[in-house]
DNA sequence: CGGTATTGGTAGACCGATCTAATAGAAATC
DNA sequence: GATTTCTATTAGATCGGTCTACCAATACCG
């Protein structure tokens, strides 16, 4: 039952251990009736190729890695499937850890992904990333990293939505409903996509006749708990705004289960608006207003990025942001101001 | 801007390679003064350890790889996120591959994972696993496998929900309701978990006064679209079933969109139960009956399985079923028969 | 004081591929 | 017939660790 290497391979068939890898890597300077013969000689011992052996002289791995913070979240879940067949085409293997958004994870990950040889890295970072020795283990080996929709790090590339349009927008459609008060919900605090987000609503609703004070948003985790538990602590202050400008669709999931839990009707009692429109905003009740962030166009662009750096590392880092959409439904069509 | 290696260090710190290994590996015979001075020589140099390297001598790659077919269903999110918390917290680093429901796919992902040398996998066969050459790859390396929620083969590790048990759970409460007719909508036609529940719910409708007639049911992708489609399929045919029995959460929510689609009240006009209990269900409207099946429960189950037999392979084939649990909700509830 | 243990360390084979440089023999050229 | 070119093949070094076997020096023992 031991393994059968090249060795092997090549003794079964006569020849050389160096012909027989030669054979394997599809050669044309040896003649079919000699490959033939030695790759009969593999289906019948059975051989399995050892690319960890492989990689020791050849200086790649044929490895990528990629962290994310958490895959129950659709948009991540889309962008990650979307890298996983971008990797797969290029006929690289996927490391995949999830932080949790928690660095220290998120650190020991890198590390073995980088002790295992990995040709490169996408990454979405956690929070608080720019404080981890993060950059540490990443410029001591060197490896191409690409940032993921969030970034800590000037000096590495970046593709994510350009989160300040996307902001805009949101906050030109808010205002031409005629709502008179906007607040935040959810994110986690100290996010480039965050603080990117808060800026772009800044700037859209400027002079649009909507309250909008960023300092009265709640920062919570990124998922539907966080959601709850934002629009609780924004409500129980006292606040009511008209409308409610989710950080996320997967926090939005948790603001209408909220408001519902107090009686009050989302897209009715107060229009609720989202970022990254998942597949799951469609199917909502009522269906969710989103800004769509597509997912796949950055794990796409990202991926392009990543093995166009391998292929030449002399590259200047990049920053390439994908156009957002906004898509009007329900949860804001319906809404009129209070009387 | 070389790689440094053990030579390096080991040429450093005035000792020799086997010195400087030792070291690395915190074998107790090398006093302080020696290890202090080979780890000082490692952080000047920024040595980065190569894994690689060392799998080439020890037989073991410390890597496990996981193939699911798609994360964007929150079931397989959970599950998939629970096995790489496994993995890690033991050490490993976790290949992931989507095969998005494809045996060619999943076939080359294997394939890859298995060249990669990994130690063992965690496998969500696709649908018709059991026709392709996927057994030929895994038993010509003799890697471990433990498959999860499906299986196709009785010679490797399974672990999964008691989808029987779950089935029959869940035609109870069904005709608990009073109602008369039932049918199964979506899910992969000929996976083991859907021959299975269909059981389940055959045995539990018996006697019961529920019409259950599997061959009535709808085949379909495993998502939103195979709800709607499966739906649509059945009603179009002249079926009012007064509940509908969705193969999974995310089968309902494609149900739950077209019921409305044709100004049918989900949980009123018709009842709607389901398989898992994603954190999704409990937050839709009408919250959705479902029987839970508890994907963390699997995935730990499913690592504590694998890493015993990567520890003894001359183990007995396992399998391991998890009790699943009903969650009445009001999509179930509020439903009286029409009179 | 001779002999045995113990401590601290090292040389060199080894894992399974790739890759360079070389070689034997056949064919082509002069 | 001698030289060159070409074709098919191979020996052996190499990648960066681990592991076995062994050695030298000191400590311990009766």
């Amino acid at each position: 039952m031991k393994k059968v290497t090249l060795n092997d391979v090549s003794r079964a068939a006569g020849v050389s251990r160096s012909t027989a890898s030669l054979v394997l890597r599809g050669n044309p300077r040896i003649p079919e009736a000699t490959s033939d013969r030695v790759r009969l000689a593999m289906a019948e011992l059975g051989y399995v190729y050892n690319r960890q052996a492989a990689n020791m002289r050849r200086s790649e791995s044929m490895t990528l890695g990629l962290i994310v913070t958490d895959i129950r979240n659709p948009y991540f879940a889309g962008l990650t499937m979307t890298i996983e067949e971008a990797a797969h085409d290029a006929g690289y293997t996927l490391f995949v850890g999830y932080s949790r958004d928690d660095v220290e994870r998120q650190y020991l990950q890198l590390e073995t992904m980088v002790q295992q040889q990995v040709d490169g890295i996408f990454l979405l970072p956690a929070t608080g990333s720019e404080l981890a020795p993060v950059c540490g283990i990443i410029d001591r080996s060197s490896v191409p990293v690409v940032q993921l929709a969030r970034y800590f790090s000037e000096e590495l590339d970046y593709v994510g939505p350009d989160n300040v349009a996307a902001g805009q927008q949101l906050a030109q459609h808010v205002s031409s409903l005629g709502a008179s008060t906007a607040v935040l919900v959810g994110g986690p605090e100290h996010s480039s996509a965050r603080t990117e987000r808060i800026k772009g609503l800044e700037t859209g609703f400027t002079g649009s006749g909507v309250a909008f004070d960023a300092s009265l948003s709640a920062a919570t985790t990124n998922n539907a708990a966080g959601g709850s538990e934002g629009v609780a602590r924004v409500l129980d202050q006292g606040i009511w705004p008209d409308c409610i400008v989710a950080y996320s669709d997967a926090v939005a999931l948790g603001i209408y289960a909220e408001l519902r839990r107090r009686n009050l009707d989302p897209g009715r009692d107060v229009s609720v608006a989202s970022f990254d429109d998942i597949a799951m905003a469609e199917l909502l009740l009522p269906p969710l207003t989103s800004v769509s962030t597509y997912p796949e166009l950055i794990g796409r662009r990202a991926a392009d990025l990543l093995l166009n750096r391998i292929r030449d590392p002399a590259l200047q880092p990049q920053r390439s942001l994908i156009e957002p959409a906004l898509k009007v439904r329900a949860s804001t069509a319906q809404w009129r101001p209070r009387t």
